[in-house]
Order: C-alpha cells, then sequence, then structure tokens
DNA sequence: AGTGAAACGCAACGCAAGTTGCGATAAGGA
DNA sequence: TCCTTATCGCAACTTGCGTTGCGTTTCACT
C-alpha cells in the first residue's frame, strides 16, 4: 500500500510536500527512460531531485512503487482517442500514437519497464492492471462508434480487436525486439480492421 | 558472456558438472514459475538444487544469465508447428498452444519474467530477442504454407500475423491481466485469419 | 591405478539497498 | 506572530546479494 496517497485538494497542496513529490516522480521518469528499470537506484532518484534517499523511501516504500507511481503520473496525462469518422483510419490513429509512445528509445525502455513491473510483485501487477484496463477500454470507444455506424456487427469484440491491435506492437517491443515503425502501425491497423469487419459479416 | 557453455559433447557429459548443470537449472525453472523474477535467490536456488552457491554464481555470472538460461533450456524443448490444411485450423492451433503456455499461473509466471528480461539489461534483451525471432520465424511458416495453397496474396507479411496473431494474448498477460482462455485463442485467430485473407485480396 | 586439470564447497569479505531514530525545518491555523 | 504538526535531512545501522581465495573433490585420460 503506498503511503504517497497526496493529491490535488490535500492538507498541503501547494507546499514544500507536493514540489517534492512531483520532483522525485520526474527524476524517477527520466531515469527510467534512460537506463532501464534495474539500472535506477534509487538514490540516485533522489540525488536528481535535490532530495534525500530517505525522503522518497518514506513515501514509496520500494522502488517498485516509485516507478509504478512514476509512470502513471506520466502516462494518466494525455490519452487523445481519435474519432475520424471511419474505423480504419481510427485504428491506424490508435497503433500510430502507440507506436511513437513505445517505438523511441526512451519510450520503449519507459515501456518495457511497465511490463516487467508485472513480474515484480504481485500488488504492483494488480495496479498496471488497473491501469491498462481503464486505458484499453478508452480506446475501445473507436470500436463502439463504429458499431453504432454499422460498420460492425454489434456483437465485435471491442477488447479484443483492441488487445489485438496493439498487440504486434508490444510483442515487437518486449519479444523479438524488432523495430516499431509508423508502417507497421498502419499494417496492423490495416489487418485488424479487415479482420473486424470480415469476422462480423 | 555465460560461462555455461557446456553442452552434449563436451569435456564431461556425465559426469557431475553435467548433473549440476540440469539441477541447477531446474531448480531454478521451479523457483521462477513458484514465485516470480524478482522473489527468485540465487541461494534458493543452490539450495534446491543441492549445490553450493559459488558454484551457481560462478557458472551464471548473473540472477538474469541464470533465469535466461533456465527459460530457454526449458522452452526450447518442443515447438510444435501446426500443419492442418487450412489458414485458419493453423493459426488456431498456434494460438492455442501459445494459451496454454502462458495461461496457466505457473506459465503466467514464467512468461512474465522472459518478458521482464528484457528491461534487466540490454545484453541480456538481445539473447531473449534471437529466442523469439527464431521461434516466431518458425510459426510463420505456417503462413507460408497458406500462401502456397493460393490461401493468401504472395504479399502477405507472415512475421505480422504470427505476430498479431499472439499479441491479444501477451497483452492480456503483462497489460491488462485478463485471463488467457482458449475461446480467446480461438477468436483471435479467426480475427487475424479473416483479416489476412480479406487484406490480401 | 595414477595424474593433471577442472569443478566444487566453504568461509569470509565488499558493497549497495533499504531501515530507523532524532533533531531541524517548513507549512497551516489560531 | 506564535504554535502545532507534518515532513525532511542526516547519519548510523541492518540485511542480503554477489565476489574472492583457498583447500578439497571429481573427472577424463593415460
Amino acid at each position: 500500500m503506498p503511503i504517497d496517497d497526496r493529491r490535488v485538494g490535500d492538507k498541503r497542496p501547494g507546499g514544500r510536500a507536493t514540489r517534492v513529490r512531483t520532483d522525485v516522480l520526474r527524476a524517477a521518469a527520466e531515469l527510467l527512460e534512460e537506463v532501464g528499470y534495474d539500472q535506477v537506484a534509487v538514490e540516485d532518484v533522489a540525488t536528481r531531485a535535490d532530495v534525500h534517499k530517505t525522503t522518497v523511501y518514506r513515501r514509496w516504500p520500494t522502488k517498485a512503487e516509485l516507478i509504478a507511481a512514476a509512470v502513471t503520473e506520466h502516462s494518466a496525462e494525455a490519452v487523445p482517442i481519435p474519432d475520424t469518422g471511419s474505423l480504419e483510419s481510427d485504428l491506424q490513429a490508435l497503433a500510430r500514437e502507440v507506436a511513437a509512445n513505445i517505438g523511441t528509445e526512451s519510450g520503449g525502455r519507459r515501456s518495457r519497464s511497465i511490463a516487467a513491473a508485472s513480474a515484480i510483485s504481485d500488488e504492483l501487477a494488480e495496479r498496471m492492471y488497473g491501469f491498462w484496463a481503464d486505458r484499453l477500454g478508452q480506446s475501445a470507444a473507436v470500436v463502439q462508434r463504429a458499431i453504432d455506424r454499422g460498420e460492425l456487427a454489434t456483437n465485435a469484440d471491442a477488447n479484443l480487436i483492441i488487445e489485438t491491435l496493439i498487440g504486434p506492437l508490444w510483442v515487437r517491443l518486449l519479444l523479438t525486439g524488432e523495430p516499431i515503425t509508423e508502417t507497421l502501425a498502419d499494417r496492423a491497423a490495416a489487418l485488424v480492421a479487415a479482420g473486424a469487419k470480415a469476422g462480423s459479416v
């Protein structure tokens, strides 16, 4: 259970406590993208945030908690859900978005660390699961709109379609290590869109 | 670079050295499936294998190397590539196979640890990439056969199709944590098969 | 059987992660 | 402004991973 439950609206929203919190999370996110989860030392995070090691450990009991907090803080920012008018282009936009996020050197390192979190501890895994279920659930809206437009049958599996769309990107990131390009995103989107439509006939 | 380059045909294939090797790798694989990567202590592996901690460290310089060796040893065993006569059923068989491997409690823990390896060190990641590239490359044969049969266009992207097939399974394992069932495998196979055929028109 | 080389067991060590107690400081309200 | 409380800095400590040196055992080959 994270000690860090400070949010906007708490007792001291604008004081030192909040500044320390944001500084530490930012430093953690930076280091994560630079060297990867395993190479991140909590003490280095503290140093970069101009804070003492003890302070970090008091807020986030373990390195895993700290990284999880930093990642969710960063990723919770913007989740643009495309609405271009057709399933193909919506899926393409989604896939390109994911590819842009995990396809870069730093983004890849960050994303790999996220995935690795589920292997660290079951408790941490649960937190990440909730995060992703929510995020993919939001993306599923494009499928629902396609159903509403009559592009897909009413029984189309929105979750499966989204999971299958981003699947090859994550497989490349975590398993084969092959490059994650915009072209790949486009092809995956075309493949999944075609399959979804064909399957819903 | 792993010290462990002993193979069948080496200097002392039947002696203590080989027994130690197999015992340690088996113990490591067991513990990995029981508690997950992060909770595996090298000393515990040594104890379970009735071997001293030092011996393990001499063969495998780091915990990551040890786990990687244990995993590849286990996974390199059987890779049945289905050949049922149609793309749909071949993809279904492949997906079911993967689902059976990563869908169980222990298999899931093992697979998560494999994926986490790419976040541990770049060197270790390279090893795993090679392993998976080879494995998925073998699976791509079913797509090639479909092309040969005329089910798919000659320019069908075999790698993409395989990556998209297993994608949703791995996404569930690593991101959303949702159950990985045979039904899911069947649906993913149907979706990808339909998409591959539609896209190749 | 004997012999050199390789591998193992054992104990001790170095090092970094994570913890704890206490004094100092900053925030919010009277 | 003053006072209470929460938070931080600091230093010392504990713990466990990974390492090293050395004596002992086992293997493969005469």
